[in-house]
DNA sequence: CTTTTTGCAAATGATTTGCATTAAC
DNA sequence: GTTAATGCAAATCATTTGCAAAAAG
């Protein structure tokens, strides 16, 4: 649990303005350390900062994106999930079949991580690791496939 | 150009059902090296077979991609795209600001080509890797940031 | 006071669902 | 003849947009 005092330094930093919503959607995302989607992270911030509009909740959560205090991971198909873990270039393991979104960490450490063998002309400057298969618990109740 | 022949032996070998949306779909995918979404699938599949609904265009390509004719990739907020290789386990550089999307072959060449420093139980079967950056023509607008 | 952020409501857009009809095997 | 696939319409759901009111610096 982090204090709101440090939280709201950490948005100063990045030159935004200090209001409760963001101090509110800040702090649900860190004590959810299960990736969360916008729905689940809203329900945090209304429990502990009484109303919020969920298009605040988008319009934090993209302020906080661009400004690079969370990260935001989009599944195949689900709604986004967002993370406070940034900058450490950590990659992600996903259930194909109930969705639970575990951190890996990465075997290097920076990004880019991994340089594709040509990048077509494209500068790139992040390579972003998916692994996908079945979660303990899915993996007993499914044939392996 | 793949002839019916060949797209219909590839649909027979699969147990799925011949026919003429399936044909005009998976066809359709062919013809666009360039990952097309469901949407222009949908166009270029009409052009082609006469009037198909959404909902064939959409029944079909979930089908294909059950039956591991067709690959799904689905990147960050935008609708998924579908492409005919499949099984050799190459990657994609992305362009965030065009949204462009490029094959680039892995350096290892078989799923998976990485493995996670630690699976948390899971049992893995690939690695999507995603490498994300400026197309030349948008890295030319942008500041490469 | 000026600019940004919020809240409300309505819109968007991809994808899904239910069910009767039709076509494949 | 059975079973699976199509077509149509309506529903869902995450996310976005527009704009007036409220709050931040």
């Amino acid at each position: 649990m982090t204090s709101r005092a440090i939280l709201a330094q950490r948005l100063h930093e990045k030159g935004l303005r200090l209001t409760s919503q963001r101090l509110a959607v800040l702090s649900a995302i860190e004590e959810h350390p299960d990736h969360p989607d916008a729905a689940s992270i809203a329900k945090a911030a209304r429990r502990r900062a009484g109303s919020i509009s969920t298009q605040a909740v988008y319009n934090v959560l993209d302020a906080l994106t661009d400004a690079g205090l969370i990260r935001r991971i989009e599944p195949a198909g689900s709604p986004a999930l967002y993370e406070t873990r940034v900058g450490d270039n950590h990659h992600h393991v996903v259930c194909r079949s109930c969705g639970t979104t575990v951190d890996v960490d990465c075997v290097v450490g920076h990004a880019p991580c991994l340089k594709p063998s040509s990048t077509h002309g494209f500068v790139v400057d992040e390579a972003e690791v998916t692994f996908w298969g079945l979660c303990r618990a899915c993996s007993r109740k499914r044939p392996a496939r």
